[in-house]
RNA sequence: GCCUCCGUAGCUCAGCCGGACAGAGCAGCUGACUUCUAAUCAGUUGGUCGCAGGUUCGAAUCCUGCCGGGGGCGCCA
């Protein structure tokens, strides 16, 4: 096997030269030269710049220098260090110390990604392994999805596209809530339907339920009736995450939970912690000694368990029973009540509380309404998914952070669905598709067995091309770490329109110009590599025309 | 009342583990199609980063307090 390329990223490098320099100063010990890691960082300005670092006014400070001269000689040991690629460096008023670069490194990056392939492009290993599971859409089978559901939809799905390229070991999963109230509910909803009765109060009504209930043979009995809804609309679940293109690795089963001996291990294993007591008739978890903002009732006096309860021994099961390393809730804000209590769950198990981690997303509404299953009043995700496409719909939830509460105006989305950033991200990559189906027509004038000469590579779209395509690393890392798989869509938008300026300025394939045209080919190639990936991550098609 | 998310250009939002003149898309205005697909490109108008303090050489970014909006504070799930 293979060694995958290497490249070391620009920022790295000279992070790491910076801090040869540091420790060769042997600076005051209480600095701890060793932990500091310099920040090497792209200007916002172009006239600061390729790179640039803050280290000198960071540490002036703590060694009482002044800034400006404690940069001056940084830069004075830097230049005698015999840098590679760095042209000039320059000391500016407050302290920042900048580099600018010749080019050849882009040249090396871009012989590194087209080495790679789409299959090792950005891909590092900082999950080592680590198996995490992520829990999302968890919808109740009580009807179909909504928008809302899609938009954790997508976004879990990225997430753990994200994740497993950066080397976890990733497992989706759905909680399916088969039992307790509102399958009960369920079944009444039905029967009522099928019995030409009103909804009952707190019921689910719509079109489904009258399908539904048309349908039913069972007997009239409500947990019969309601299972058996509940099954179908589950099929009809799948069927829909399925088109968007989200694939589960496992659908787990809260009646499993309840039924299949986990609550009963769990209330065993809590009393013995000494953290359950009985009050008013029901039975309680002293959570609020954990964290919690108060204690739950785990057995409601009737004898029903309550679904905190379940959900604390699924949380206990997916920690203790499979063994994840670490779980990834990813819950709507109308659920944020539940993190405190799962949390102090997890501590009572003995877990550390930090390997669960809750991603809240706010609110998805429509104008005007919440979302609401009960209500009837909700978009269904299939619609949407017909009416505004599949990629957009997939793409309009990876646009924003999930802190951000969105208000949906549907006839707008549908009105303005054809301006969707996801167009603009496939065109990139179907004119590379149209580009390289014509370079393989001239394949007898451009081939031959001389090397690319990619210091031809000289335009400034092209150099603008190559330094976006060189970040694409560090911002996989940063979603995938930071869990905003956003991040990602921001970049694609990036390179998709340093593509599309670079495809307008310059003419890749030029028969008078074999040695550039080659040299374009290559540059051409390693974007369609990253955009591959990256939109790969998002989840979107990649249309070879358009 | 407590917890939490948000408040940045006319609109939708990036940026938020501190950095150099605050960015993008849409909308508006101007210009580019005998071209490797104009689903594109180039240019341009537009902002006291909700308000007030504080920390800092430096704050949209961190802290505190207000104001405004969303969500949550069940023996519902």
């Amino acid at each position: 096997m293979n060694n995958p390329p290497q490249f070391t990223p620009m920022n790295k490098y000279l992070s790491g030269e910076i801090r040869k320099v540091l420790i060769s100063l042997k600076l005051d010990e209480s600095l701890k030269v060793d932990e500091v890691q310099p920040k090497v960082e792209v200007p916002a300005a172009e006239s600061h710049g390729d790179y640039s670092t803050n280290i000198a006014m960071v540490l002036s400070r703590k060694i009482n220098k002044n800034p400006l001269e404690f940069a001056e000689e940084l830069k004075m040991l830097l230049l005698q260090s015999d840098l590679k690629y760095v042209n000039t460096i320059e000391v500016v008023k407050p302290g920042f110390i900048n580099f600018y670069l010749n080019t050849d490194w882009l040249y090396e990056l871009c012989e590194y990604v087209l080495a790679s392939g789409t299959k090792n492009v950005a891909k590092k290993d900082i999950g080592k392994n680590t198996k995490i599971q992520i829990e999302f859409v968890s919808a109740n089978p009580t009807g179909p999805l909504h928008v809302g559901n899609g938009w954790w939809a997508a976004y879990g799905d990225s997430l753990a596209r994200l994740l497993k390229r950066c080397g976890y070991n990733v497992v989706k999963e759905y909680y399916v809530n088969d039992t307790g109230g509102q399958i009960r509910v369920l079944g009444e909803s039905i029967l009522a339907a099928k019995n030409n009765l009103e909804a009952p109060e707190n019921g689910y009504r719509g079109d489904y339920i009258d399908e539904l209930a048309k349908d039913y043979r069972g007997p009239e009995d409500i947990y019969s009736a309601g299972k058996w809804a509940a099954e179908l609309i589950l099929e009809n679940i799948k069927l829909t995450l399925l088109k968007m293109n989200v694939e589960f690795d496992s659908w787990y089963s809260q009646n499993y939970i309840e039924q299949g001996g986990a609550t009963a291990e769990t209330l065993e294993e809590l009393s013995k912690l000494g953290l359950i007591y009985e009050s008013d008739g029901a039975t309680y978890l002293a959570s609020e000694k954990l964290g919690d903002s108060r204690d739950r009732v785990l057995i409601k006096s009737n004898g029903d368990i309550t679904y905190t309860f379940g959900d604390i021994a699924y949380h206990r099961d997916k920690f203790l029973k499979r063994k994840f390393d670490k779980v990834i809730d990813v819950f709507g804000a109308d659920h944020h009540g539940q993190v405190a209590t799962l949390k102090a769950a997890v501590k009572a198990f003995g877990i550390d509380e930090t390997n669960l981690e809750i991603q809240i997303g706010q609110m998805i509404s429509l104008v005007g309404a919440k979302m609401s299953k009960r209500s009837g009043n909700f978009v269904k995700l299939e619609d949407f998914l017909n009416e505004v496409g599949v990629d957009a719909t997939r793409l309009m939830p990876l646009m924003n952070s999930i802190d951000q509460a969105t208000v949906l105006d549907i006839d707008l989305v549908k009105s303005t669905s054809m301006e969707n950033p996801v167009y603009y991200m496939q065109y990139a990559y179907a004119r590379i598709c149209s580009i390289e189906k014509r370079a393989k027509l001239l394949k007898d004038v451009i081939s031959c067995n001389d090397e690319i000469n990619l210091h031809l590579l000289s335009n400034y779209r092209e150099i603008s091309l190559l330094k976006v395509i060189s970040e694409f690393e560090d911002v996989v890392l940063d979603a995938a770490d930071s869990r905003k798989p956003h991040k990602i869509t921001a970049w694609t938008k990036q390179l998709a329109s340093s593509f599309h300026s670079f495809y307008h300025d310059c003419k890749v394939l030029d028969e008078s110009e074999i040695e550039l045209t080659r040299a374009r080919l290559s540059l051409v190639k390693a974007t369609k590599i990253t955009l591959a990936v990256s939109l790969e991550i998002l989840g979107v098609t990649l249309p070879e025309h358009m």
